[in-house]
DNA sequence: TAGATTGTTAATCGATTAACAATC
DNA sequence: TAGATTGTTAATCGATTAACAATC
């Protein structure tokens, strides 16, 4: 079992090694992946450990190889799907943003409670409407769900969606929710990170002053 | 100095706080919010330390005296200004997130480099264009800013932010910005922990199947 | 009072980092 | 070889939780 932190960083470091890649870089040492990601040398070391792909201490890690080792890890064989649920503002920009970021990883559906969203193409994926969402996540073997919906809503429709077969979910809502033991779920409270920005901010001006 | 964790857990008992003190709650115990906040009551005993005011054994703690606490330890006295550097899908739908879900945290401008995206008002807000960022942060005293520039803007775009005198910074670009000692700054990576739930959402479903 | 709850300390837990023998 | 880097363990660090005397 890979912690959580780890494969966070994975994903990272899988972005980073495309772009060494794409420059033309054929091999790499942990500490210079460690400095792009922001981490420790050991960190990294540590964390590539999990992905069957050792390095040689001549000539670190290929990466190439060590690419094709994190992919290996990381991705399900035959890619997964995903849907959003909720088209206001936020859940129209993550369909946006989240669409044809990753391959292997495909927007497949929106769904929207109210009418007047449902029925059309939002940045080229079907909305549907919330009735339908057993129908089409069975359909379309949709695992993954980016929850965008109103607070008060958030726990009922998780819980939706859990029964469903929704394996994962990522909350936007600003509530923690509850889920099953066998359902992953991450919240992602975009006003609590804001507020703590606020927060440390006045005091980072406070320590600017003092020092 | 109180901690990251800490703080993010005091604005999120706030959010619940103020709910329940619509609802007509005027007393809670530690137990309580630590179901509603998804947390143990010891957490919840030890958060509320901080704020300066103690509960009793017999009553718990007073709503109203609660949360006044909390808002004397959270929020600066004369509120905060903010601003958006990035106005396309993403920063847009912050933009509207953000504005007025938080009196004391005034969204005050709105940046891009785009002539197209600047000179107009977007939900409620004026974007003007990146020359004037450092005129309109002076003008305004604005203090915090959330990045929602494309990846290979964003160490430039933070550098430019912190001599223009901002103090805190959220990062929405899907690389680690570094930054000052001075300037606190936090990465919220969409991209990473939407794979995060992917590759969970893969192994709680392979435990389902073995469970 | 008796009992529930508080503030607070000590014990636990987990993750990170430092260190080092093995290796190319 | 000599030296840099690896995989891996031990030490460190910080945060969470369990426990309990004090209290209303």
């Amino acid at each position: 079992m890979i912690s959580e932190k780890t494969i966070g960083r994975l994903t990272l470091y899988r972005r980073i090694l495309n772009d060494l890649i794409r420059e033309g870089s054929d091999s790499l040492r942990s500490h210079e992946l460690a400095k792009l990601a922001g981490v420790s040398a050991a960190q990294v070391r540590r964390d590539l450990m999990v992905v069957g792909y050792e390095g040689s201490p001549k000539r670190g890690y290929e990466s190439l190889k060590l690419l094709e080792g994190i992919r290996g890890t990381l991705d399900e064989p035959g890619g997964q799907k995903m849907a959003v649920i909720g088209v206001g503002n936020l859940g129209r920009a993550l369909l946006a943003y989240f669409t044809g970021r990753r391959p292997g990883l495909a927007m497949a559906a929106a769904f929207d409670k109210d009418p007047a969203r449902t029925g059309r193409v939002i940045h080229g994926c079907h909305c549907y409407h919330m009735d339908e969402l057993e129908r089409v996540i069975e359909e379309e073997d949709i695992r993954v769900a980016v929850l965008a919906v109103p607070a008060v809503a958030a726990q009922q429709v998780a819980d939706k969606l859990v029964r469903c077969g929704i394996s994962g979910i990522l909350n936007f809502a600003p509530v923690p929710v509850q889920a099953s033991q066998h359902v992953y779920l991450e919240n992602i409270d975009l006003t609590m990170s804001l507020e703590k920005v606020a927060y440390f901010a006045r005091d980072a001006k406070a320590a600017g002053i003092t020092a």
